[in-house]
DNA sequence: AGGCAGGCTTTTA
DNA sequence: TAAAAGCCTGCC
């Protein structure tokens, strides 16, 4: 199917944003235009698997049927908010850096992903760059996801129930080179499928019971927990504070950041002043 | 009590 | 060899 886009809306700065490690950019086919923006990602998200080419003037071709679109794909890419008028808010007089990095990195939205998928693929995250929990998080997948075929014959792997998770031993998640975060994952994993944390429910629960109790996991702490809240959960006002943010507040906000003066779009905010900050590292390399 | 150093697995550059 | 979307433990 084809749908039109009209808001913010750019695959490949989605893609490099940090928040997903399971989108893949297709080779171009040489047969289809060349050139001309029109990329193709394999995204995998929880089970489900899509193909979608940008065609340029705003419009996408989606490898799945209106009903996937509608259940799924459409609440997964954010459709129903409004980014361009978000970023309006930002004066680029009163924040110029905040201003430059929503300009440069339009087309970044929060995607509405799952939010065990994100407790595992964040805890899996700590210490390590992206190269590395894409690896874990595809070899995890691969040791006890359901295998599936996607529209093109090509296999893939589910992202791994709890129950699934759970029931792996110490020596088969340490062949997912998870490393000192086997005994984490399968922490979050046992807390999952035994029903001792619901984090369905905490989709509505306010922001400090829902940190409060991620915080309460085995090696989640408030980096985790606030990545979990903002990619899983879809509070958009979390602020996840990391290496790279700690860098950005100290050079660019020494007299603070304005946090409630952005309330509720904090976490966004703080999506687009990351990649831009991790653009501009990655140029003076 | 709350802050801080050291350690932890593995990969990447 | 150091750094990587950190967290835990023990010590003060």
């Amino acid at each position: 199917m084809i749908i039109r886009i009209g808001d913010d809306f750019d695959l490949n700065k989605i893609a490099e944003s940090g928040q997903c490690f399971r989108w893949t950019k297709q080779e171009p086919h040489t047969l289809s235009g060349q050139g001309a923006g029109n990329d193709t990602f394999r995204i995998i998200a929880g089970g489900s698997c899509l193909y979608i080419t940008s065609l340029g003037d705003d419009r996408y071709e989606l490898d799945c049927t209106d009903e996937e679109y509608r259940c799924f794909w459409q609440d997964y890419f954010d459709l129903w908010e409004n980014y361009r008028s978000i970023r309006s808010r930002v004066d680029p007089k009163q924040d110029p850096f905040l201003w430059k990095a929503a300009e440069h990195e339009k087309g970044i939205r929060i995607l509405r992903q799952d939010a065990w998928e994100m407790l595992v693929t964040f805890i899996i995250s700590q210490n390590r760059n992206i190269p590395a929990i894409r690896r874990s998080v595809e070899l995890l997948s691969e040791a006890c996801g359901d295998k599936r075929t996607d529209s093109e014959g090509r296999e893939y792997y589910a992202f791994p129930t709890p129950a699934a998770a759970a029931a792996l031993t110490q020596e088969e998640l340490s062949a997912c080179r998870l490393g000192y975060r086997c005994k984490y994952v399968h922490a979050a994993a046992e807390a999952a499928a035994g029903g001792s944390i619901d984090l369905e429910r905490l989709k509505t629960a306010d922001e400090p019971e829902t940190l409060s109790i991620l915080t309460s996991l085995f090696g989640v702490g408030i980096k985790v927990a606030n990545c979990v809240s903002l990619f899983g959960l879809h509070h958009i006002d979390a602020f996840p504070v990391d290496v790279w943010m700690k860098r950005i507040l100290a050079e660019q906000y020494p007299d603070g950041y304005p946090y409630e003066k952005y309330s509720p779009y904090n976490g966004i905010y703080q999506q687009y002043m990351f990649a831009y900050y991790r653009h501009l590292s990655s140029k003076q390399l």
